[in-house]
RNA sequence: CGCGGGGUGGAGCAGUCUGGUAGCUCGUCAGGCUCAUAACCUGAAGGCCGCGGGUUCAAAUCCCGCCCCCGCAACCA
């Protein structure tokens, strides 16, 4: 029994509407998932929405509707998004679900009861207007707090806390032991750099007085639960996890079954502290062993280097309108392929078309044209197999890579999550082919009947590196690789469907003797730019 | 000395962990092809790999020092 994938992204704050950095981590989830699932993996996605906390019970209030309304619609954009943008996740939190929130009070209930969790007094300058204590931080320049802040009074508060540093130990040594816990490697580094300057406990909860839109304390009622138990508890509270049972090995099968092989992943900003020291010592002041520790993918950031058109179309970086101008199809290639897993990279329009008419309408599309083209003008759509098919002519045009080769360097790709090498490689397959065509010349072929078998050979290989390229992009371009395939006319019975084909497909030689394709469409048009605007 | 990232031909980046002829995409210039989505293929120009020092037969890559840019520092993917 192969373990399941169970792979989430964080969850999304329904404090204002999605932008173009919620699409890239859903995007990016979806795309291993979906790996995943080509490689014949069972996979449990999770995503969905964090709708509890002050910042959403100011801006309902501002909105002049309740909390409970406001959260509704926002939640509906993300939802709309991953819709929009074929994001295919197997579930959805939302922390305003009683499913959730009987788990949280669970486990608080717990932890309370095993003495993890204690009251405490704290004094500190407090801000009315703003509804916050405010820490050093806010200080000016001057070391005074601003005029932004209203007026400021010294305010004694009670709150529940949460053990945090004395699991300080425990965390170091886990990193320690776990090179890749979370990945890339450096940022690995810059949290054990944080844990090591780690002081004392996590604040967990806020008076009613001050905050009611959030999950009441099991063990007192006049406070809510603040964000930490609240949000990031989804992970489990989603998969079946009892919060009764404290330890991992009594946990109900289902949970079990899930919570195996899991990555999460974060943006840059939450691995510190949130995730990388909260969630993991949450994790285990709850009893999950450190071999069931999550591990840990840190994205990086999509930036508006490119400032001057953000401001002058305004809507740049919503991926609604992004999507709707060039398709979600083009979106997600641009989203995967520009950018390295783990580092930021720049947003740019401009380079979103160069990347898609480069690569998809002149490379990839392009080649599928002029193949079927030839296959049917030479060969009335019907290809001749080779007699022999063991490998692709790799020899014969001089050429480097051969899908043979090119498996191995996409799954290496995939599995260090870098869609973007993988998509590389995919391309790099399809550059090979319109160096084959050109080398081999088979409109000349074909007016030499001499030729017949040299020419069945290239097309063969043309029409059968396209099946594989396609099966490659996949996870990337869902759409694309099943247009590829209807073209092909490839497994046509599943049509549609993703269980058609698997990464297993991708071998050499699969197409067989007198296979029909289908006629020659184009499948990613040109995006052309008006000149001089 | 708070933490982390980055500085590579005109633009954007990979390569740095595991030293060994500097790579990719776009752009520019010249040529070729005609099956194709004015696309495709070939060739060329263009780089003291931030600066200085060290180790080594050999450094973009390892070590030391310095300069510049960008994030983060409790709720912003």
């Amino acid at each position: 029994m192969p373990k399941t994938f169970f792979i989430t992204t964080a969850i999304y704050y329904t404090n204002s509407s999605p932008h173009v950095g919620h699409a890239y981590e859903m995007v990016l989830a979806d795309v291993i998932a979906r790996y995943h699932r080509l490689k014949g993996d069972k996979v449990f996605f999770l995503t969905g929405v964090d709708q509890h906390g002050q910042k959403v019970q100011q801006s309902a209030a501002k909105a002049g509707v309740p909390p409970a309304e406001f959260v509704k619609g926002i939640s509906q954009k993300f939802v709309d998004l991953g819709r929009k943008l074929d994001v295919q996740y197997d579930d959805w939190a939302e922390t305003t679900s009683e499913r959730h929130k009987k788990v949280v009070r669970g486990i608080l209930q717990r932890l309370f009861e095993e003495g993890k969790i204690y009251k405490d007094k704290q004094a500190g300058y407090y801000s009315v207007r703003q509804e916050q204590f405010l820490t050093d931080k806010e200080r000016g320049p001057d070391g005074k707090f601003g005029p932004e802040w209203g007026e400021i009074e010294f305010r004694e508060e009670e709150n529940y806390y949460f053990k945090l540093n004395q699991y300080k130990d425990w965390l170091l040594s886990y990193l320690n032991n776990r090179k890749d816990g979370v990945i890339p490697d450096f940022r690995q580094r810059e949290l054990r750099n944080a844990v090591e300057r780690l002081t004392g406990d996590l604040c967990i909860s806020r008076p009613k007085s001050r905050l009611d839109w959030g999950i009441e304390l099991p063990f007192d009622k006049n406070f809510v639960t603040y964000v930490w138990f609240d949000a990031l508890t989804n992970y489990i509270s989603f998969a079946g996890y009892d919060p009764k049972i404290d330890n991992y090995e009594n946990q109900p099968q289902d949970f079990r079954d899930r919570w195996e092989n899991v990555l999460q992943i974060v943006g840059k900003d939450i691995l510190v502290p949130a995730h990388g020291i909260y969630w993991l010592i949450m994790l285990r002041a709850m009893g999950f062993p450190d071999d069931q520790m999550p591990q840990l993918l840190v994205h990086g950031w999509w930036n508006l280097g490119g400032a001057k058109m953000s401001k002058s179309t305004g809507n740049i970086v919503d991926p609604f309108v992004l999507a709707d101008k060039y398709s979600a199809e083009t979106l997600r290639y641009y989203l995967m392929s520009d950018i390295a897993t783990g580092k930021d990279a720049d947003f740019s329009e401009e380079r979103l078309i160069e990347r898609y008419n480069a690569d998809l309408a002149n490379s990839l599309g392009n080649l599928l044209n002029r193949s079927l083209t030839m296959i049917d003008k030479y060969c009335v759509r019907k290809l001749t197999r080779p007699k022999s098919v063991e490998s692709y002519p790799v020899e014969e045009f001089g050429l480097r890579v051969s899908p043979t080769l090119g498996i191995i360097e996409y799954v290496n790709a995939m599995t260090d999550n870098a869609p973007n090498v993988a998509s590389h490689v995919a391309l790099n397959l399809a550059l090979q082919c319109n160096q084959i065509v050109d080398a081999s010349r088979p409109w000349a072929l074909a007016k030499d009947s001499a030729e017949r078998e040299h020419l069945d050979q290239v097309l063969y290989t043309l029409a059968e590196s396209l099946r594989i390229i396609a099966i490659w992009i996949s996870p990337v371009l869902p759409r694309g690789a099943h247009g590829i395939f209807d073209q092909l006319n490839w497994k046509m019975e599943l049509s549609g469907k993703e269980e058609r084909f698997s990464l297993a497909d991708a071998e050499w030689g699969r197409l067989p003797d007198g296979h029909v394709v289908g006629k020659p469409v184009p499948l990613f048009p040109r995006i052309e730019v008006d000149e001089g605007v």
